[in-house]
DNA sequence: TGTACATCAGTGAACGCGCGTTCACTGATGTAC
DNA sequence: TGTACATCAGTGAACGCGCGTTCACTGATGTAC
């Protein structure tokens, strides 16, 4: 099997990306050197050194979005579901923080909006099964991305974070401002 | 009066900052360019470049904590006291997101330690006036100040944020998840 | 008051470096006959 | 099967640029006599 140069540039500047922690420490020379390749052969693959970045945050996005789907795919409870895919949302984003930031950081981000329609959607399913207070989905849902989007952007990187484990964090948050009913799950 | 080159620089580096969105891509050269001055006379007064960002981020530590004392004192009900504070602390992130990703991003932040105190004291005493359900008023500061670092950075720069105001984003984030009791205020 | 001098903030030229990008090239692979 | 050739992914050298940093300098300001 020959080697897919493409895939393996889009690795090594994801590695870079992780590495220097935002995308705009990332050269073009850095990614060929990473991937073990000569500067100019990035040209066969990628026009320039942006349309390489920005396709690792298309990775990112389509990344993201199956980590939600694989952790909703058969939960029937909606609050679970919705618990579920808050956490997978978050242990993604935690897991390459650079590339996070890069994805939500000053550019436009359609793919976002559309995976927010989704958190829209599964907090008005609580709503409709009684198990959430909201009278605003679209609001709290705000709300509630809001709160995921500090949680991996303040404790990207920290080695200990405070409080109680990751989990239960994002059970907190995602509850109290999905107004989801207590004593439930 | 002579111009204060040392002040005129850390403003220039603090615009430069804003304009290119983070500090990575802040150069000596630019903020001397931007000060009307020489790229050596940058010397004068900062020994390099990383002394001179660290000194606007730590001008930043400074605004913040100010924005929120000033915002808090003279006020004597603990729960409107804490949205005061919490209101101020959102409303100086965003008027500088640049410089806040630069505080809270990948670096040490001991000055924002000491603020995550005052946050802390704040919860507990709406829990000391009885105004507050929290059992861990350490742990839901925690999740207080995840979505107020959420929200500082996820609408930073955005022209439309969705959803009702920023005053009221604030109030329903803090209120939620400090446990503030409802029907006060 | 006037002159000589010390001080010192800021300048302009220069350095070496890594960057993005271009260009002609090489050398392996696959096809036509 | 063997040879000639086309294709094309990747190379190495080179370019111009902005960067951080250094150095000897200049010229204004203030002080000593």
């Amino acid at each position: 099997m020959p080697r897919d140069l493409r895939s393996d540039l889009l690795a090594a500047a994801g590695t870079l990306v992780e590495r220097n922690g935002s995308v705009e420490a990332v050269s073009l020379r850095g990614v060929a050197r990473e991937a073990g390749v000569s500067a100019p052969a990035v040209y066969g693959h990628f026009a320039d050194l942006g349309v390489l970045l920005d396709a690792v945050v298309a990775h990112g996005f389509t990344d993201l979005v199956a980590a939600v789907r694989a952790a909703t795919d058969g939960v029937p409870d909606p609050v679970e579901r919705l618990l579920a895919g808050c956490g997978a949302y978050v242990r993604c984003g935690l897991s390459a923080p650079g590339r996070y930031r890069a994805m939500f950081g000053s550019r436009q981000v359609p793919a976002g909006a559309a995976a927010f329609d989704v958190l829209v959607d599964a907090v008005g399913a609580c709503v409709q099964a009684g198990r959430s207070a909201s009278r605003d989905p679209r609001a709290d849902a705000t709300l509630v991305w809001t709160a995921l989007h500090g949680l991996v952007t303040l404790w990207a990187g920290w080695v200990d974070r405070p409080g109680p484990d990751l989990d239960a964090q994002v059970d907190a948050l995602v509850r109290r401002l999905a107004l989801v009913d207590d004593g439930s799950a």
